[in-house]
DNA sequence: ATTAAAAATTTACGCGCGTAAAGTATTTTG
DNA sequence: CAAAATACTTTACGCGCGTAAATTTTTAAT
């Protein structure tokens, strides 16, 4: 408990007793050195306290232990979830993670890209806008600093792709409805801006035609990232209409299910499986807010630890590979149903 | 358009024909440079493209340009879009904004604060825990760094305080309950971590007594932020609950609100100011969900906007005053009331 | 115990920029 | 217009650490 202020690296080898080259080789990776060294080093950090200078440090390195990670809005609770837990990885792994968030503008996404290279990073987790996204510029970045894409593909651009099958879970969760009741129309943005959507629109196709439905598309106009309020809007109208050929709505997304619960509730209309209800509602996610939504939504959960533990794994693999690997990963996860009140 | 690949200040110097030691001048304050200086600087940057060595910058600055932001919980929507807001106003002064989440973790809190601290930053915006954050290594941080709290005090902690006025804001809602319907009870954690909910614990008496009228406190238990689950299983026994002196309630805060409109929809329970409500709920916050509850949620709006504004305005004041302040600023902003469905 | 291999130390240099001091050029003031 | 004030250039040094090469010490293997 002496704490002496120690200033810098050289001052701390004079007190620890061990080299700085030594010290330096330590700090920049614990395991580099003897296990014996490790100790002796580490007695002596409670004693001094010492944290080399961040600045100093990755100014003349090659590589920094900095990960960026990017996702298209931080204040969409989805992603802020998805985040956090691959940040928690990235930590445990010996990273330093830096979180940016695009607020879903391109050229903020751009910015974030030229920004974290100023990092000298060795790596990006990256969960691009989707359509919306500068593809020159983002796959120049990506040529130059290793970037993994999750959630949101980008066909060809970095070392991969983590994200989830929608394939296989709107299949899911167009099986269940169809057993469970009327056929789902499928309700979703015109012009959606994240790829995923291209796929559950084509995924539902699909899984219709195979059980032998006829598919139905309520899409909704409106750009950006306010789903809940195009859901509700669109909402609206959708339950009003008296037209529609099934009482079964599929939402491609759970923000679009919010708003178009609170458009239903609005209306008087009665969502859910109890016999008072005249309509069902089903979303894709498990978004945070979705266990308490009124009725509680029907949806399918995405498995955010694996999507943030896989990625985190990928990209460090990568990183920490001699020679560059030349292919490319892409990583599917299954979606699970999860059954609440809203179908 | 020429483009050429420049490697560090010195080449660009030559290049541009302006000084290296001016240059450093620039690019730490462009207009603490002639205009005409300036002038040239920029137009040999569009045609260069030159950016400083971020780490080479900063490893001798006395102090960088550099501001920590740290929220409770970047997850939690209301903490996302203020430090959104923060960020935006904080690199409009030509700061860089460098935003971290406690995860609701006192550890990670001073962790945080420790990893800002390796940043050298000029200063801190810093909203704690409040009841749950170790005071200790707080108050020795902001002995070295400006630190500027938001949304939660702590008493006597840094170098001011920029929050909401609760004591306006729940007399406000207080007010408009008492004159549309019963007087409210209020709905709250039994034990909070953050400091506002004291305060609104106390307005909410304060008010009840000015208005004559007997207050009644319901106390939910539970630990952590997760708030909506909270106020979803004590919502479920508050509606089944006869004895209820009152059919309105206000909640602390919209999550613990949405937790409760939510077991009040499960419970069959209809909410709102129609004829066959027999409940009101209001909240306080806005939330950016509470426009999508079922029914939407009656509740104070927070200057979001001009809270972002004062703190960073605030924080930068002090960071570039040549003498240091000692006194302690406090600034409360009066909420609004937003009228919707639920009351 | 001897030898080879692995790890630590010593020495030395450089990274890119901040910053200070002294001198020169430019602008402002009266 | 001259003098004073301001801004810029030149020169020089240092920040704290990465990293390379040569040498010495420690460990593992025979």
């Amino acid at each position: 408990m002496t704490t002496k202020k120690i200033k810098n690296m050289e001052e701390f080898a004079a007190v620890s007793g061990i080299s700085r080259p030594t010290l330096s080789k330590f700090f920049n990776d614990p395991v580099s050195v003897r296990a014996s060294t490790k100790a002796r080093i580490e007695a002596a950090l409670e004693r001094y306290d010492f944290k080399p200078n961040l600045y100093a440090m990755n100014q003349n390195r090659r590589l920094t232990k900095n990960i960026g990670i990017i996702v298209p809005h931080l204040a969409d609770p989805f992603f802020a979830k998805i985040a956090r837990t691959i940040e928690d990885h990235i930590q445990v792994m010996g990273y330093r993670p830096v979180l940016l968030g695009s607020q879903g503008r391109p050229e903020l996404e751009v910015q974030n890209l030229e920004n974290l290279r100023s990092l000298k990073p060795a790596g990006i987790l990256f969960a691009p806008l989707g359509r919306a996204s500068n593809r020159g510029p983002i796959e120049a970045f990506c040529k130059e600093v290793p970037t993994l894409l999750f959630d949101a593909n980008l066909e060809g651009v970095g070392e991969g792709f983590i994200g989830s099958n929608n394939d296989q879970s709107v299949g899911l969760i167009v099986d269940y409805l169809c057993r469970t009741g009327e056929p789902p129309a499928f309700f979703e943005m015109k012009s959606p801006s994240n790829p995923n959507a291209y796929k559950r629109r084509a995924a539902y196709l699909k899984a219709m035609g195979q059980l032998g439905h006829q598919p139905h598309l309520i899409q909704a106009i409106g750009d950006g990232w306010e789903f809940e309020e195009i859901g509700f809007r669109e909402g609206m109208r959708v339950v009003a209409d008296k037209t529609l050929p099934t009482d079964t709505i599929l939402c491609s997304n759970d923000r679009l299910a919010i708003g178009f619960l609170s458009a239903a509730f609005e209306s008087g209309r009665r969502i859910g499986l109890g016999p008072d209800c005249s309509m069902r509602v089903a979303g894709h996610d498990d978004h945070p807010f979705s266990r308490f939504t009124c009725p509680t939504l029907t949806t399918i959960s995405q498995d955010y630890e694996a999507i943030a533990k896989k990625s985190a794994e990928t990209l460090l693999t990568r990183v920490e590979a001699e020679s560059p690997v030349d292919s490319r990963e892409e990583v599917l996860f299954d979606g699970r149903l999860v059954m609440r009140h809203s179908a």
